[in-house]
RNA sequence: GGCCCCAUCGUCUAGCCUGGCCUAGGACGCCGCCCUCUCAAGGCGGAAACGCGGGUUCGAAUCCCGCUGGGGCCA
């Protein structure tokens, strides 16, 4: 989630000022990135609508350059190797710790003169006094006391370059001007400038934005649910919705809340971005997404749709015997068109919509006890009954007949149109809550809705 | 532990840089009312914040210092 709104932020910041935007993927930790995770970032990009300009860099394809700009800073005198190995540095570290003093390395391989026989790792000779200033677009001057940075290492043993290393060799070489990154990053960067020096490379501009948190105030991770875009994709998001609620999440125009993806490259400025961290907030999202379900094409929000229909149980099968064409080019509308111009406002994403509107289709009823209990008494059964001989003979059976239907039969009674709307939606729906009757009925069309009547008339009455 | 960043309603934020227009604005969420065949949507209204302590100043949410709290980095 904080990496689609870094990527978010790097995307509007080029296209706000006609520059490239270039994907470089970091996957040199094979830990931490697989060829799955790294097709996840490509996916969520797509789905976002972050193009990318020229084909994307992957770290784990530049290893032979990184080596070759490792030799150079060694042989120039600027790096050298160091034989100490990871598990003598864990326990010095730990050492340090326990002891009270900063866990730095000692700097014990620095002069070390001849070349070493087994496995070492190259560090850097950091220069030991002075300051390094870090020009920041949204925090201003930073200022870190070099006596704070000690030979860390660019590459490790294995040939792996760190991050503090690849990611300035490949700035350098793409040419990249500005760095937007999360500010965790922040107190890496006097270390990548100490490595901007030692190659000879002009600096970027920085810009660290702020963290994104779970609603405890930590670090968003798995723990706390749905953490990554796709995630929500599949929850029944709307990529314009994810947008708008990542962009609004550091940053803000005036009052404005509703952004079109032409707004935010206009408005965009880096240095609006606030500095102190955000916390996540689905009930916000929701509410985007509600908003753009309601805006969107109908068209394109029912193809989406068609999916959770599976999810929620609805055999594809049904689907088609009941919609025919669902959306595709239908003339003037289709049914499932119409299922979301009448369900979209009562639901935060396609999920509920799907699963609110999957009595549509000949599918079990889970009839509501409560809604049954109170709606479903033996008075209101003999209102269905007769509504039942009724609506086998109107028509057509569409929404407006329906309802004259349905106000003459309350008239005639003196009953108001909840007396009988009521019993009706729980028999045809299951439930007391639902889109205004008369249009779901239209929908359920009349086989359907006659069924439920007389197999909720034969329960009441069994 | 050292260093770095941050601090306005529960949450996202405007305001801060360029002190007075701030009896601190908007949005989400929450509560109430209206509309109404249910639920929503929509409209109207409400509760809700400048972390604390010192300074500077005629005047501080806005500038300075300290504290507290939160976050991050240290292959």
């Amino acid at each position: 989630m904080g990496g689609a709104r870094t990527a978010l932020y790097n995307w509007l910041f080029a296209r706000h000022h006609g520059g490239v935007f270039l994907l470089r993927i970091e996957d040199t930790d094979a830990d931490r990135s697989s060829e799955e995770s790294v097709e996840a970032i490509v996916e969520s990009l797509k789905w976002l609508g972050l193009d990318w300009d020229e084909a994307p860099y992957r770290q784990a394809d530049r290893l032979s350059i990184y080596r070759e700009y490792a030799e150079r800073l060694l042989k120039a005198g600027r790096a050298y190797r160091c034989i100490c190995t990871p598990e003598e540095l864990e326990e010095r570290r730990r050492a340090a710790l326990t002891a009270g003093r900063s866990p730095r390395y000692d700097g014990r391989c620095r002069d070390r003169r001849e070349e070493p026989g087994g496995r070492w790792s190259l560090r850097l000779r950091v220069r030991d006094a002075g300051t390094t200033v870090v020009e920041d677009l949204i925090h201003g001057e930073v200022r870190f006391d070099n006596a704070e940075l000690d030979d860390f290492i660019l590459m490790r043993s294995d040939g792996v370059p760190t991050y503090n290393f690849a990611v300035v060799v490949d700035d350098g070489l793409l040419q990249i001007t500005h760095v937007i990154r999360g500010d965790d990053h922040l107190s890496n960067t006097p270390k990548q400038t100490q490595v901007y020096y030692a190659l000879d490379l002009p600096l970027p501009r920085f810009a660290h934005i702020p963290m994104i948190l779970g609603p405890d105030r930590t670090r968003l991770s798995k723990r706390h649910g749905a953490t990554s875009v796709l995630a929500y994709r599949d929850l029944g998001y709307l990529p314009q919705a994810m947008v708008n609620y990542l962009v609004r999440l550091g940053w803000s125009h005036g009052d404005q809340e509703i952004f079109s993806r032409e707004e935010l490259i206009r408005y965009f400025d880096i240095g609006q971005v606030g500095h102190a961290a955000a916390i996540f907030d689905q009930a916000k999202l929701d509410w985007l997404n509600a908003h753009y379900l309601r805006e969107a094409d109908p068209k394109w929000l029912a193809d989406l749709l068609l999916p959770f229909y599976e999810q929620a149980g609805v055999p594809p099968g049904e689907i088609e015997a009941k919609a025919g064409a669902w959306s595709g080019s239908g003339k003037g509308g289709t049914f499932g068109e119409a299922v979301i111009r009448t369900f979209r406002e009562r639901a935060k994403t396609l999920r509920e919509l799907a699963e609110s509107s999957r009595f549509l289709f000949r599918v079990p009823i889970d009839y509501d006890p409560q809604a049954v209990e109170k709606h479903l008494r033996p008075q209101a059964l003999t209102y269905l009954r007769e509504l039942h001989g009724r609506l086998q003979a109107t028509s057509p059976f569409d929404a407006a007949t329906l309802e004259r239907l349905y106000r003459d039969f309350a008239a005639e009674r003196g009953l108001k149109l909840g007396d009988v709307a009521q019993p009706t939606r729980v028999a045809v729906t299951g439930g007391s809550v639902s889109p205004p009757l008369f249009l779901v009925m239209e929908l359920v069309g009349r086989d359907l809705c006659l069924e439920r009547l007389a197999a909720v008339l034969e329960r009441g009455a069994a």
